[in-house]
DNA sequence: CGCGTCATGTAAGTTGTTACATGATTAT
DNA sequence: ATAATCATGTAACAACTTACATGACGCG
């Protein structure tokens, strides 16, 4: 059986022929928005692909500089692929350290613990504004949101889940920010304060 | 250095003393909201916590049975991991097979792709209606949402991060369904339809 | 001339999964 | 009786990270 790797890099592969280093280009983190990975796991999953004959190359010599191997999905490949996409996914964890720290933060000093999450909200707003950019971008050159009938679908989808992701971890990084700020302490509770809580309510979509 | 798991389970130790079992249960998949393991990698993990002695335990024998071995973490334990909650996370990539399936949707039939989404909804509102239960548990006996000082903070905190998560993936599942709706493909689009789209739009929070 | 990027690979180590192994207790 | 749960462990494997290794090209 194949990795979850192997199908993301068929994934990529079925839009175009692509080298090595393209796809641990789109891969990399903390960027990437298909599936993050390493060049280090990204080649040998490629050599393991063409051995299937998953995946085919073409040594492309530009004269001066070392050969750059443009791989391609072959037709056994697409067809691995369209078997793979039916199955169900199996779901892995998300296992996430800022989680952990957030559960035993009466452990830190406040001031250290907002400083944490002043970087962390920084990087994921970066994150989120490359997204967004992206999206924009797909969205300028289809005009308008692109539908299932458009090539760039699978892309759009990709980044809305990335998007959406962002601004939910954004909005617990602040409201866990307010939380420990010390103004809060005094102010707030009684006056029915800004981060509304919603936890028990909001039925319906 | 420790594993992020290690932390994970010096966090649940500094909130009471447990066995394995309890700390496996925990964090089991799916339902483990603060980190997820299985008992072959927790096991090991606590005998190196033990041999480092940030956690100690106590072999309770309850006369029939296998004895129960009751960890409890240590003073030097608390010292390393409110040191380590200090530090800055460093962020591990979310990799998701369903985003990749996403983007190579197209390469399956419109009916398959419908029923795939469903099982992922149901799944996933599944998790969140467990969640809310815990949080909403945490409320009542608090009369509110915990603030900082309280002890159940961290616990309702984590809690607080998995609904948003389970929320918006849910979003995202019903707006990729609603895509592959083939009554979608006839109306909509031109008439303003429902998820409304919001990528570009939404400054300002 | 040194640094960043293009470009490909490998080796060692860590983390996490799956399956095997054992045995008592409780519920059906 | 047989299945599920309590309870603890280990071994083999798969996935992933980090660091090493090499070499050309272009920029300042």
């Amino acid at each position: 059986m194949l990795s979850s790797l192997s199908y993301a890099i068929l994934a990529l592969l079925a839009t175009k022929p692509q080298s090595g280093y393209d796809i641990a280009r789109q891969m990399k983190p903390p960027l990437g928005f298909l599936w993050q990975a390493r060049h280090g796991q990204i080649y040998p999953e490629l050599a393991r692909l063409v051995q299937e004959e998953l995946v085919d190359f073409e040594r492309l010599d530009p004269g001066a500089g070392p050969p750059r191997r443009v791989h391609a999905i072959t037709a056994a490949g697409r067809a691995e692929l369209s078997r793979w996409v039916a199955q169900p996914p199996e779901p892995r964890p998300v296992n996430d350290e800022l989680v952990v720290k957030a559960f035993a933060l009466r452990k830190a000093k406040a001031a250290t613990a907002i400083g944490l999450l002043k970087d962390q909200i920084n990087l994921h707003e970066h994150r989120l504004a490359a997204l967004e950019l992206r999206s924009a971008a797909i969205e300028s050159q289809n005009s308008g949101a692109p539908d299932l009938s458009s090539a760039r679908f699978g892309e759009f989808a990709a980044l809305r889940r990335g998007i959406g992701a962002e601004r939910d971890y954004l909005a617990w990084c602040r409201w866990l920010q307010s939380e420990l700020d010390p103004r809060k302490a005094s102010t707030a509770r009684a006056k029915g304060r800004s981060p509304a809580r919603r936890t028990g309510a909001r039925r319906g979509r």
